[in-house]
DNA sequence: TTTTAGCACTCGGGCGATTTGAGTGCTAAA
DNA sequence: TTTAGCACTCAAATCGCCCGAGTGCTAAAA
């Protein structure tokens, strides 16, 4: 089972080759390729076992071979090699962080954009899970009478808000007590952990009407939670009809179908991140990036496709997901190596925005 | 060149014909309908005119007919019926409208999804045009020293808000002078007409030091000018891969590139519309919808599309474009019956939404 | 024992010839 | 003015053919 030298550079040389060809690569032409100095009866020999112990197949007798997802597995795992970022695309990419961003949503968009051009695959950025993050403040601001923003802020200085109808019996004094009561009672405390009977306890106290007290605290609780919701950013959706895997269109279809159903990617990368972010020993730290072949993927419709997936982080609570989604076919190493750079960028970016929790972590390298 | 009774007759049987089928028409399948009490011979000779006049063409000798930009054009303005909202896409329609929506972009956000749903095609929503709208309230909320939430408030209380950093020199009762004076220099001005300059006036009298002052009131401006900025909700770009005009991978891509190239397509409905907007004669009124078809279509890569467009409005001030593209070969008038049903939900939801202006245009019937 | 040259064999894809049939235009009769 | 009839056209489907890339196997060479 374990590859000698000459087998893992010829299964090397076989997915490098159908990676930038798309095309079933023979033995003839590996031996003409300068660096391979055995016969091309020698090479099909030694693909035939490669075959036999299913790293490749070939698609009907008189073609050459492509790699199954057993193939592309021991090259994403020992033999390909990552390169460094490469100008072409380092420019790319610090173009769309070149002006200032103020928000994170403006920094995770602009992310997916730099990840898609400078891949040439479909990327997908997440806004950060902040179940962990703890509450810091709530504000309740008057719009007019029956419109109330909630200011929902929580640690390292993530802001979100939303608008939210209430009867309009309500005053902006009342609102304040509210809000302050509410923020007194919870603040300190993971969103996650946050119920509505602890918000309810939290503003019992204000002395005003039950039934619009209870209105508004569960406004409250409906608006912290949902700063928890899950933003999701896509690009380049269209590239992928440039490769050849998607030249029929029912391939076309069925992959931009499921796309379409952006929440469902979503929560697939989200899940198969939260594995990389518990797992953290020595291997993952070496190598911070998870990789999906084929039918490693779980949701069908991608079975032809691959991920590469990794977390950004401002060393703080805050970290998302990344991840670029290829044909399966896709230059791995080129991706992996753009999405680390991506990744450092946007981690970057998080913490020129996240002034407290973080401020910590600003003097260090940023790898 | 005005048409017959039959002659019209014929040219709708093509193109409905056509637009259900996808394949060339021809004159015995169109003698064959009960409908015609007339050979194919005559029709034959029928068609031959309707040819010669610019309305059909054949793509080779030995095709049926069908029709070009000019048949489809008499088509959609003088022969198709529009039908009555039928059941199977009002209840879809009506899903999306189910649940309480409290912001405006929830509601575009769901139009979108419900007008490529009910019509099979792509849809676009774009939020409403607020230059004309003037400001109520500016208020800033100090989040952190040196992090400030700027909330901009709109006529018919539309709302939105754009997290700035600023020096952190400056605190709560600085902020909230600074913002009380520009509300009260600016406040009923439509934002269209604020400058720079008239913020900077308006805020001159602050007494703070000059630079912090030229700080904020810069981030005041942009979060002022950017509430007018367009937001652009698309649905079902996937659905068009199902239709055979996008058969080969080249007009499939082609379309693709040029959809995500939201900002290009959204401003281009934004200015077939704004026509529609102040254009505002009898005829209008009667057909309150506008249909670009093919080469009438300015952006390059749409030209085998058309656009079925139209306003949705609060009866005040707000108005903001929704449309529909499909291939030329769509069935414009379902199209045209899901987005004016489409529509006058949203019209509905955002008078619900609209609290001031809009108050008074509640009692009236939706039409 | 390993590598290589040689060779017969397989099979997908490309090319051209042929056929098919839908649809036309024209003419002459109703 | 309409219609039946007919010759004609041409895209698309079908068939047969060949080509060549690539294989597996065998036997000789290293």
């Amino acid at each position: 089972m374990a590859l000698d030298e000459r087998k893992k550079l010829i299964l090397k040389a076989v997915v490098d080759d159908y990676i930038s060809t798309a095309e079933p690569v023979g033995s003839k032409a590996l031996a003409l390729r300068s660096d391979f100095n055995i016969s091309s009866a020698t090479i099909r020999n030694e693909m035939a076992e490669l075959e036999n112990d299913g790293y490749l197949i070939h698609p009907h007798t008189s073609a050459g071979r492509i790699p199954t997802d057993k193939g592309y597995r021991v090259y994403v795992d020992n033999l390909m090699q990552i390169p460094e970022p490469d100008e072409q695309y380092t420019l790319k990419v610090k173009e769309f962080f070149a002006e200032g961003l103020d928000e994170i949503t403006d920094v995770l968009e602009n992310a997916s954009k730099a990840l898609s051009e400078s891949t040439g695959y479909t990327s997908l950025t997440l806004t950060p899970r902040l179940r962990k993050n703890q509450l810091k403040q709530i504000k309740m601001l008057m719009i007019e009478p029956g419109k109330v923003l909630m200011v929902v802020v929580l640690e390292e200085g993530v802001v979100k808000d939303r608008l939210v109808r209430v009867s309009d019996l309500i005053d902006e004094s009342q609102l304040l007590r509210i809000a302050d009561a509410v923020e007194r009672g919870l603040s300190g405390i993971p969103i996650e952990e946050i119920t509505f009977i602890a918000v309810a306890a939290a503003g019992k106290k204000v002395e005003i009407p039950e039934s619009l007290l209870k209105q508004i605290l569960y406004e409250a609780y409906v608006s912290i939670k949902q700063a928890d919701s899950l933003g999701v950013y896509m690009d380049g959706a269209n590239k992928m009809l440039g490769y050849p895997e998607f030249y029929e269109v029912d391939k076309a279809k069925s992959f931009m179908d499921t796309l379409s159903e952006r929440g469902m990617v979503a929560g697939y990368l989200d899940e198969v991140n939260s594995d990389l972010e518990s797992d953290d020993n020595a291997e993952v730290t070496r190598k911070p990036y998870m990789i999906r072949i084929g039918q490693e993927i779980s949701i069908t419709g991608l079975k032809d496709c691959s991920f590469v997936t990794t977390l950004y982080s401002t060393g703080g609570k805050i970290a998302g997901s990344i991840g670029v989604i290829g044909p399966r076919r896709m230059d791995y190493a080129k991706v992996v190596s753009s999405i680390g750079f991506v990744r450092s960028h946007i981690n970057e970016e998080l913490r020129k925005l996240c002034s407290d929790g973080c401020d910590k972590y600003i003097g260090e390298s940023l790898k």
